[in-house]
DNA sequence: ACTTGACTTGGAGTTAACTCCAAGGTGTAT
DNA sequence: ATACACCTTGGAGTTAACTCCAAGTCAAGT
């Protein structure tokens, strides 16, 4: 698979995938004998682990440690098992934010309905 | 209130809240003759939203256009109200994210769970 | 063989959201 | 009235995460 498909299979651009790679948060991607990338299925996991965790705003700092840490072998199991859930509880906590957010917002947009009935948004 | 005593409250540095003000997240914040900040009930609810908002991911930019609709009065509610909408719908969006993160790390540290116990990480 | 378009690298540039700094003003406690 | 801590502004600097660029290589079609 080149860039290009990846790129489209996952929303990012070539540039992205290509930093990902460069700063490790992605192992190295298997090539052609032209040096040009060719992503397995292996890689391609890779991509779409990074990807999610990205989207659920894991740092690329983290995804870097983790793969680091997967390259060292089964030594690391208990500190990926660590940054795992730490990962887990940042998501969880942010998750928390939203729903705070969402319950203002819902508040206010209810308020703003009835306000575009009268023209006019009454107290507060 | 001052500065300091509302950063204390909602986790921020003085040098933030003043950029929100600079910026227009916030509205304008009454001062003393002396010209120094100090916050009115109006200005910490101003300043508890932009914090709430921005722990949702919503964009300072988005904050910015639904104040400056703010200050131009009730003609623009039904521009803030869309805006709000759209703020929902980005969150909703980023939640769901979320949980397909959250999803994968369940399931990944449930293996890691296991392979602690046997000091081997299977299959995959 | 030649064109064309996508790929390569290393490095520089951009964007959002702060964060820091210098030079000076404020205000309260000795 | 003089420290002292804290405040002010305008502007510059930082950080994370891309994003773009130049100069060159590769590969598919004619």
């Amino acid at each position: 698979m080149t860039i290009k498909e990846v790129c489209e299979e996952y929303g990012l651009t070539p540039d992205t995938l290509r930093y990902y790679e460069r700063v490790g948060v992605i192992p190295e991607v298997s090539r052609t004998s032209g040096g040009i990338r060719d992503y397995q299925e292996e890689d391609i996991k890779w991509v779409e682990n990074a990807v999610c965790m990205r989207d659920a705003g894991v740092p690329v700092e983290m995804l870097i440690e983790y793969v680091r840490l997967f390259q060292l072998g089964d030594e690391t199991i208990t500190a990926r098992a660590n940054l795992l859930k730490e990962a887990r509880e940042r998501i969880l906590e942010a998750k928390k934010k939203y729903d705070t957010a969402l319950e203002k917002l819902d508040y206010k947009i209810g308020r703003y309905e009835i306000a575009q009935q009268t023209g006019v948004l009454t107290w507060e």
